[in-house]
DNA sequence: CCGCTATTGACAATCATTCTCAACAGGGAG
DNA sequence: CTCCCTGTTGAGAATGATTGTCAATAGCGG
């Protein structure tokens, strides 16, 4: 496993910032890696994981660090307008992908399109903004939606 | 001027749906049809727009407008991540804008890329999708946000 | 003009997120 | 290895956006 390693890169990028490594962060960025790749979590969500061990962690420092480690790149912030914020790993070398979702039960399915990476880049600079991240968001209807009507 | 033939047709729309016309959501429509091209608006921001005149329309109508019209396709619901949604025309015929954001004042320019039309198309539909929207978002730093350096 | 039903306004309620503050704990200095 | 300074945590209050409740009001088809 990395894990190790990857805590000892943590730590070093919190110090930099005069940031401590604590175990609730560290337990935190631990429940992202052992995620299934792509998968998201909101606050929440993530919060009820935390409690089943022990006590857990407070839903302040739930909210507190998933701001702190997508501030310093570690965790990428998804906004798919349900009203609430979803964070994923950012991994970096990964390729970037985007969602499709479904407006009538919010579930999403996400792909990769390369070509969105570079008109991007193309867009930002054209503007003179340093790029920081790219959200591609297709919304519609899944086929079960479709089937059950368009009631609401 | 086709204020009042496109008001006919809203009311139309509406009625189709079960819906009334009311002066309430015809002056909030107008709002929006007399906006600068690609202006968009928070409910916060239209209520006060409305306040002006009389007594207004009350906030809790600003909002259930806002969701209304954007629900039978009159309007287009903006979410850049900052906490509250924000509103546009959605004039179907004009051509599909986005959005370059910045994340530290929150600026938004818009620009138009056709190729992103047809690319959602391709995966809303190769998933089965009825797609309703696209958004594509970058997020960045302005050049004046980078002049006034990376603190928080 | 009437009546049924959608809509409005005022305000309480909810939801996600942030703030406040006292108790606590990294981690570098000695 | 202990101490101290300062960042961090937990608990709960506070905030901001949005939605729900309900009685009074008003479209609009008849």
């Amino acid at each position: 496993m990395t894990a190790r390693a990857d805590m000892a890169r943590v730590q070093e990028d919190l110090r930099r910032r005069g940031y401590r490594m604590t175990p609730q962060r560290e337990t935190i960025l631990q429940v992202f890696q052992d995620l299934p790749d792509g998968t998201h979590l909101s606050a929440e969500e993530l919060h009820e994981r935390l409690k089943t061990s022990d006590g857990g962690i407070s839903l302040a420092t739930t909210y507190r660090t998933l701001k702190l480690l997508a501030s310093i790149g570690l965790l990428r912030e998804l906004d798919f307008a349900e009203g609430h914020k979803h964070y994923e790993l950012a991994a970096e070398q990964a390729a970037p992908h985007h969602h499709l979702i479904c407006v009538a039960c919010s579930q999403a399915i996400e792909f990769e399109q390369d070509s969105l990476h570079q008109l991007g880049l193309d867009v930002a600079g054209a503007y003179g903004f340093r790029l920081v991240d790219i959200q591609y968001k297709l919304y519609g209807l899944c086929p079960r939606c479709q089937e059950q009507g368009g009631r609401k």
